[in-house]
DNA sequence: GTCTATAATCCGATAGAC
DNA sequence: GTCTATCGGATTATAGAC
């Protein structure tokens, strides 16, 4: 609290006028993040399999390296929350990853995709596209644009009909 | 340092006779975690790419859910290391990741994978995998050999040359 | 709404007896 | 090698002046 107070400029205790305590401050700051995810998420409800799921990959990349505090926030912090709050954003993750699990489910269904279980699928592209943040600097030997082609590739023929 | 005291069975003074101070103990951890994982790498040096690339995904997640303390840890606790002793932990992770990025690099050498980047896909790969550990739960509903057998056909189907 | 001051608690680490 | 006791400092949160 010490710390967020200074980064912007006041003293400890005048927080509180914003937040009735830390684990507040903290749910707020998650839910935030979960919720502005859930609403960004792009609809392609009328695209192909294929398209929707390029569109997802894309969105996912961008958008969280668009937020890189609030995403290691959301992970880091977990085991701080309180049992309520923890399920709470468990809830709006699971919303989030049933984006995914839509569009593979419809790309199995038209025969587009060929995937065993596509829940495990879901959370095997996830863990994978968010992993971008934990290495990718802007500046570096690629771009982001081209990263997430390279990404896109590996998703592609991960879930295709014809691999 | 009083919780791990508690754990072990003493007071939280006594743990002082086995390690300097926090930080050493912290990066001891790390450190035999990582040099442990880098001895028990499968040495498949004479068998095909295809071969290679599915005793490592198979040796990975086998590897990391028998140590889930220790890779939580070894994660979550990177940003409390000095920059001296996080350098050193970071060469560890990146001597394992050359292990993958080379059957990578062989396999598209030989004609056996078509892969843009072997680096992003070696960081690709592993992010997926090790995102086992967030949610699989022993007693769930599938074993952690088909789950094994999932990520592999993703990962197979991913880098594979007639994707 | 912000400040200073402080309460209550927790932390890593040390000192010294045994 | 473990204990008790404690130091010095950090933490969240509150109280009350302005």
């Amino acid at each position: 609290m010490r710390a967020i107070a200074a980064e912007v400029g006041v003293q400890a205790g005048a927080l509180y006028n914003y937040t009735p305590d830390k684990q507040s401050l903290l749910f707020d700051l998650m839910q935030s993040h979960l919720t502005e995810l859930l609403a960004a998420v792009p609809d392609t409800r009328d695209a192909e399999p294929r398209t929707r799921l390029r569109k997802l990959v894309e969105f996912h990349i961008r958008f969280h390296d668009a937020r890189r505090e609030a995403v290691f926030i959301a992970y880091m912090e977990l085991r701080n929350l309180t049992d309520v709050n923890f399920a709470r954003i468990e809830e709006l993750r699971r919303r989030y990853e049933d984006h995914l699990e839509q569009i593979l489910r419809d790309g199995v269904a038209s025969g587009d995709f060929r995937v065993q279980d596509t829940k495990i699928a879901t959370l095997a592209i996830i863990a994978m596209l968010t992993g971008v943040n934990t290495w990718f600097r802007a500046g570096g030997r690629l771009s982001l644009d081209e990263i997430t082609g390279q990404y896109w590739d590996l998703v592609r023929n991960g879930v295709a009909a014809d691999g």
